[in-house]
DNA sequence: CGACGGGACGC
DNA sequence: CGACGGGACGC
């Protein structure tokens, strides 16, 4: 659903040349389908040099629609590979289109392997509509994303759709994550609607519900390719954005299984596309063997996570409750099946103490592939097993619902932080130099706790968001009268500040890293956390922009002159306040988000474009500075005044904080440690740090990390949060 | 070659 | 408080 497609140079790839190295786009993507995770991976990864788009698809590859799954039974890579090809459904197509009309402009976006016209068997009249087969679901993403809805062919009464053939997702491996989000104003536009919730993520579809009239019924729903975007589009918004002139806020959870119209039923059991099944709702009725949906469909899961054999995922998942976290009522209907997601996975493992590292790191990204299973799991397993080691991990986990307790909290619980403090790069740090471990914990230690509630109220990646998106990246009143404070001549403040301000920095620019915070603290935390989290949450509410100004928002608002729509730079009619904020401010809106690819390597991710890059654009760098800039101290102030803010919990809260932000210091100094071997694996591949790397071809990438073994694994998890670490790290610390 | 029958939770 | 659109399989 992107209305804004980035379209880079078209026309680059039209020529027969393999059009995969379009260094940008793909990566962000889902990964490519089909058997994404399995193979031994030689060198081909899913897409980029799996697909040899060149060599016409076999003839098996021409199965029409409907059974997406027949060829990957089991979920067993066919090595036949019927599909190495995504074919676009393309509607609107005027009767009186020739190939001729609609080849050229798709060859705009890849290279275009033969173009369908659907025409009547009988008759031989043309449908009004085509298939289009590209070598690469990237280049169909591109298609579609640059065409759909916005395109209008000669002779033609609307632009034209376009969008996977049915069934082409699956059989892509494709999973979605598909949001239904109740509480919308029904005056919301599918626009609207897709600025919201693009904020985490691209979005690939919006529906809203529709009556006969055409009236919406206030509720639709939203889909992401990427788990980590829906938990963190769920965390955000849910209980918690208030949409103007609505009385409540949104809800956003998980959809249900969509019904199946009668006479849809073959092949997909349940809900193709957009099948989050929740396997068990009460009263399912399976034919047994559908259990096995699961791993049919698992399969792009299991892609994602690479170190678990298919075995514990949806089980696990059964019983537990959305993110656990308080705001989501009923989870139960968590992509189970994408759910896949890494936390679960580790339930029930065989390695136990180990999956928590392996876990975490997946949860982070819980994106699809990860394919050089076999090669990075002895590393790891190594070291992960013997317990001694990973006391990091271990113990930022503390309270941490032991493994098996599927309750909610668990699930959410992995993610964040412990990624990157994984054991694996306390293993390796070990070499390197173990007395760094000690050093600076304080110090470090103090900044999370800081940064850490701070998370909660801050997330914005995008600059312009602080003024105006959805309340949480809004800082309490209090906090920003407490600037001052920042200035703190003390050395210690100083070096605080510092510090928060790096880690700020990093977190900040990433709402990933925000929703696994919240996830992680209620892990930790179960209680207190939630008590806090919900509270949190209640401030926002308070400060929603559509709200109007609570009590706790006035600073803010008055400061901000109520610019709800900053959020949505592009349509809001609001704007003219915005100049002036923005000039007193020096803020400039970015509509840049950081991301964290299948493999664990940032991204950024431009929702007005729908452009993706693997390097910072310069945007939302300068973005970050000018954030600093103004709320350096925010962080350490906002931990100081959360008291104010939230009276008697904070305290409790805080205490708590602190000691796994001791854990996590530690970790980030074993991080710190060990980048430098990292570094040199990079630049023993030619680059000389994940800053380069980003210039790489995603894929080629993925195959040096991959190559490279265990350190390759380790970037995966390491990256989120190692790299944020580093990377944005001042020169000072 | 053969292409979807049959039933249709319950709050 | 709302639960799933709309055109669809040629060679």
């Amino acid at each position: 659903m992107s209305y804004h497609s980035a379209r880079r140079s078209p026309g680059g790839f039209r020529s027969g040349a393999a059009p995969h190295h379009r260094a940008f786009d793909s990566p962000p993507r889902r990964s490519p389908g089909r058997g994404g995770g399995f193979r031994p991976m030689g060198g081909e990864g899913p897409g980029e040099f799996g697909f040899n788009g060149h060599q016409a698809p076999p003839p098996l590859a021409g199965q029409k629609r409907g059974f997406p799954f027949s060829g990957r039974g089991g979920g067993s890579p066919d090595h036949l590979d019927g599909g190495n090809f995504a074919k676009l459904f393309v509607g609107s197509v005027p009767r009186t289109a020739t190939e001729e009309d609609i080849r050229p402009l798709f060859e705009e976006h890849g290279n275009v392997i033969e173009v369908a016209l659907i025409k009547d068997k009988k008759t031989g009249q043309h449908q009004g509509c085509c298939f289009i087969k590209y070598a690469t679901s990237e280049e169909a993403d591109q298609a579609i994303r640059a065409l759909h809805n916005q395109h209008t062919l000669p002779g033609g009464v609307g632009p034209i759709q376009v969008r996977y053939a049915d069934g082409e997702r699956e059989r892509l491996g494709a999973v979605e994550y598909k949001l239904f989000v109740g509480s919308l104003n029904k005056q919301a536009t599918v626009k609207e609607v897709e600025e919201i919730f693009s904020k985490y993520g691209r979005v690939e579809d919006v529906y809203l519900m529709r009556d006969e009239k055409k009236q919406s019924r206030g509720c639709g729903f939203v889909k992401y390719s990427h788990r980590d975007m829906a938990l963190a589009a769920i965390n955000a918004l849910n209980g918690i954005y208030t949409m103007r002139g609505c009385e409540q806020p949104l809800i956003v959870r998980f959809a249900d299984p969509k019904r199946p119209r009668q006479g849809d039923s073959r092949g997909l059991a349940f809900g193709g596309p957009g099948f989050g099944p929740r396997f068990d709702a009460p009263g399912t009725r399976h034919p047994s063997n559908i259990t096995d949906p699961m791993g049919d469909r698992m399969p792009p899961s299991n892609a994602w996570h690479p170190l678990h054999p298919p075995n514990m995922g949806p089980s696990s998942n059964a019983g537990f409750h959305g993110m656990g976290s308080p705001l989501l009522p009923r989870s139960g209907d968590m992509a189970l099946p994408t759910d896949a997601g890494g936390p679960m996975t580790s339930l029930g493992g065989p390695i136990d103490g180990r999956f928590q590292v392996q876990s975490i790191p997946m949860s982070q990204q819980p994106m699809p592939q990860i394919p050089p299973v076999n090669q990075q799991i002895s590393p790891l397993q190594k070291p992960v097993q013997s317990s001694q080691e990973l006391p990091p991990s271990h113990q930022l986990y503390p309270q941490a619902p032991v493994p098996y307790p599927q309750t909610s909290l668990r699930q959410h619980g992995q993610p964040q932080l412990s990624l990157s403090a994984g054991p694996l790069p306390s293993q390796k740090i070990h070499g390197v130099s173990g007395q760094f471990l000690t050093s600076q914990p304080q110090t470090q230690q103090s900044a999370l706790s800081a940064a850490i509630p701070q998370t909660h109220l801050d997330t914005g990646m995008q600059s312009h968001t602080t003024l105006t998106t959805p309340n949480q990246q809004q800082v309490p009143p209090s906090v920003q009268q407490q600037q001052p404070l920042q200035q703190s001549p003390s050395p210690l403040a100083q070096m605080l500040s510092q510090q928060t301000q790096t880690l700020q920095a990093s977190f900040h620019s990433s709402q990933q890293a925000f929703s696994q915070l919240q996830q992680q603290l209620q892990m930790m935390q179960p209680s207190s956390q939630a008590l806090t989290l919900q509270q949190n949450a209640e401030a926002n509410k308070k400060q929603s922009q559509w709200a109007g100004p609570g009590p706790v928002a006035q600073t803010v608002a008055s400061t901000l002159a109520a610019a709800p729509a900053a959020d949505v730079p592009s349509s809001t009619p609001a704007n003219s306040a915005l100049p002036a904020i923005n000039q007193n401010m020096a803020l400039v809106k970015c509509n840049w988000t950081e991301h964290i690819s299948p493999e664990g390597f940032k991204y950024y991710y431009n929702s007005v474009t729908g452009e993706s890059r693997w390097e910072k654009p310069e945007e939302l760098t300068l973005h970050e500075q000018q954030k600093q800039q103004q709320r350096p101290s925010v962080q350490q102030s906002q931990t100081q005044s959360q008291p104010s803010i939230l009276p008697a919990q904070q305290v409790p809260q805080i205490q708590q904080v602190q000691p796994q932000s001791h854990l996590q210091g530690q970790v980030l100094h074993q991080q710190q440690i060990q980048q430098p071997s990292l570094s040199s694996l990079f630049q023993a591949y030619g680059v000389t740090g994940p800053q380069n790397v980003q210039e790489v071809g995603y894929k080629q990438l993925q195959a040096s990390v991959i190559s490279a073994g265990d350190p390759g694994r380790y970037s995966q998890g390491i990256h989120s949060t190692q790299e944020l670490m580093w990377k944005n790290k001042p020169a000072g610390v």
